[in-house]
RNA sequence: GUGGGCGUAGCUCAGCUGGUAGAGCACCCGGUUGUGGUCCGGGAUGUCGCGGGUUCGAGCCCCGUCGCUCACCCCA
C-alpha cells in the first residue's frame, strides 16, 4: 500500500511547534493592529497579469519561481508569490484609496514560489505583511519599518540587524543605472553573469563570489545619484529612526528582488539563521499603483517572514515555554467519574476555563500521567467519593501540591476560572 | 537549473574487513483496589527508501531510481 507526502518544499506546523508558530504570527499581528493597521483577507490566486505587471517581468520571482496554471475557463492563474501586488488590485478595484488617506492593511496567510527549497526557504512560505497607501511621507516610511521593529522585541528577538538605502525616484535610479552599465562593461563576466546583469544590473552588488565582490568596491552607488527631494527624504527618515532609537545600517548595495521598489527600502537580518537570513523586507513602490491601472498614489510596506521569523526565535531560545497553557485536566475513575467530568467540562468551557479530561478506560494513574502531559496548570480526580460527597482536590501540577483539599465542585469555576 | 551530504523502529542514531538488526528517547502494561513527574520490571514496533546486479550469503559492495537535506542562484 502506497502512501502520500507533502508535495516538495512546503513547511507544515503540527503540535507542539504550531503552538509556537501561531504565538509568532499572532505576535505580529498584533503589533500591526497596535499602529492602526486593519486586515484586508485576499484570495491566494490572482490573475498572472497581477503578478507580471506588477512585481516585474525581470525578477526572478515572475520569470522563473510563479505558480502558474490554466482554470478551467482559460483563465492563465497565478499562486501569490507575494503580496502588495495583490493587495494593490483589491484597493484599485474596490476604490479602497478614494477615501481618508493613508489607507493601513495588514495580511497574513500562505505564499508560494516553485523555487529549489533550502533551510528557510519554503515553496509554501508565510508571511505577514502591511501596507501604508497614500502619502509618500518620511514619518509612514518609519512607522511601517518601526512595526516590524517592534513586534522583533515583542517576541524578544535580539541577533537582527535593519538595513536600509534608498532606491531614489525614478530619475536618480536612470542616471545611475547608465553609469553602472557603462561600469559593468568594463568588467570580464561569465555569460550567465552578463545575463543576469543585462536583467537588473544591481545584482551583481550581490554576487558572493570574491573577485566580483572586489570589483564591485569601485562601482557606482545608487545612494551617491539621488535627487535633492529623494536625498532629503532619506536623510529625514534616517533622523527619525534615530529619534526612536532604532539602530539602522545604510546598505548602498542592497537590492531587492521586486521591481516596483523606490524611495526607502528596508531588510531585517537575523544573525544566527544560516543562507536564508532575512526575516523581513519591504520599501515603497510609488508606480506600483498606476502601473495596475490605478491612481497615481503612493505607498510603502514590508513582508515578514513567519516561518524564518520562528527559527530566528527557536535559535535565541525566546520564547515561552509555556504557550495555550491548559487550566484543568481531570483525570476521571469509573464511567460515573467519566460522565460527571465530560459535563462539568462542558459548563467548565462554557465559563471560557481551557480545559480537558482523560479519555478511553486507562487506569488512573494513566489518566494523571495524561494530566502531567497535557501541562496543566491544575488537576483533579473525580470518581464517586467526589460525586457523593459534592468535593475535590484540587492539585497544582507543577508541585503536586494540593491547593484546596475539599472544594465544592459547584465553586470550581470561581476557584481557577481567573487564575 | 547546478553542486555536496544523507535515507536503518514513532524520533535521534549505532551497526567492525559482507554472516539474515540494535541502543537511547517516546509509547503501552505492571510494581502502588483512587493520584502524574523519579526509580524498577515487562511489552509492541522495522518489506534496513525502492529496483536490479555481484556473492553460498548484502543494512554493508556495484549500477539505477525515488526521496530528504544543505549550499549556489534568489528571497520571506
Amino acid at each position: 500500500m502506497s502512501t502520500f507526502q507533502a508535495p516538495k518544499g512546503v513547511s507544515e506546523y503540527f503540535p507542539p511547534i504550531s503552538e509556537q508558530f501561531e504565538y509568532v504570527r499572532d505576535q505580529l499581528l498584533k503589533t500591526a493592529r497596535l499602529a492602526g493597521y486593519s486586515l484586508i483577507e485576499l484570495p491566494v490566486f490572482e490573475d498572472t497579469e497581477v503578478f507580471t505587471r506588477g512585481v516585474g517581468e525581470s525578477t526572478d520571482v515572475v520569470s522563473k519561481e510563479m505558480y502558474t496554471f490554466e482554470d478551467r475557463g482559460g483563465r492563465s492563474i497565478t499562486l501569490r508569490p507575494e503580496g502588495t501586488a495583490g493587495v494593490m488590485r483589491a484597493v484599485i478595484e474596490h476604490n479602497l484609496d478614494r477615501g481618508q488617506l493613508p489607507v493601513k492593511l495588514f495580511y497574513t496567510g500562505p505564499f508560494f514560489r516553485a523555487e529549489r527549497p533550502q533551510a528557510g526557504r519554503y515553496r509554501q512560505f508565510y508571511q505577514v505583511g502591511i501596507e501604508a497607501i497614500g502619502y509618500n511621507d518620511p514619518e509612514i516610511d518609519v512607522e511601517v519599518i518601526a512595526v516590524a521593529d517592534s513586534a522583533f522585541k515583542a517576541l524578544g528577538l535580539k541577533k537582527y540587524k535593519l538595513n536600509i538605502t534608498s532606491l531614489g525616484d525614478a530619475k536618480s535610479r536612470e542616471a545611475h543605472r547608465k553609469d553602472l552599465v557603462k561600469f559593468i562593461a568594463t568588467l570580464k563576466l561569465d555569460e550567465s553573469t552578463i545575463v543576469r546583469a543585462r536583467l537588473n544590473p544591481l545584482r551583481l552588488f550581490d554576487d558572493k563570489r570574491d573577485e566580483i565582490r572586489s570589483a564591485m568596491t569601485k562601482a557606482p552607488l545608487l545612494l551617491d545619484y539621488l535627487s535633492p527631494e529623494s536625498s532629503e527624504q532619506f536623510e529625514r527618515v534616517k533622523a527619525l529612526l534615530t529619534d526612536i532609537g532604532i539602530a539602522y545600517e545604510i546598505k548602498p548595495t542592497m537590492v531587492r528582488g521586486l521591481d516596483y521598489y523606490t524611495g526607502t527600502t528596508f531588510e531585517f537580518d537575523h544573525q544566527m539563521l544560516g543562507a536564508q537570513s532575512g526575516i523581513g523586507g519591504g520599501g515603497r513602490y510609488d508606480g506600483l499603483m498606476s502601473s495596475l491601472g490605478g491612481a497615481d498614489v503612493s505607498g510603502i510596506g514590508f513582508g515578514l517572514g513567519v516561518d524564518r521569523i520562528l527559527m530566528a526565535c527557536q535559535a535565541e531560545n525566546s520564547l515561552p515555554a509555556l504557550i495555550n497553557q491548559i487550566q484543568l485536566f481531570i483525570a476521571p475513575i469509573t464511567q460515573a467519574g467519566k460522565s460527571y467530568a465530560f459535563k462539568l467540562l462542558s459548563e467548565l468551557r462554557s465559563s471560557g476555563v481551557t480545559c480537558d479530561m482523560a479519555y478511553g478506560d486507562r487506569a488512573l494513574k494513566g489518566a494523571m500521567k495524561a494530566a502531567d502531559k497535557s501541562g496543566a496548570k491544575y488537576g483533579l480526580v473525580i470518581g464517586d467519593d467526589e460525586i457523593s460527597s459534592g468535593k475535590c482536590e484540587l492539585k497544582l501540577m507543577s508541585s503536586g501540591e494540593v491547593i484546596s483539599s475539599s472544594l465544592k465542585l459547584s465553586e470550581l469555576i470561581n476557584r481557577i476560572g481567573n487564575k
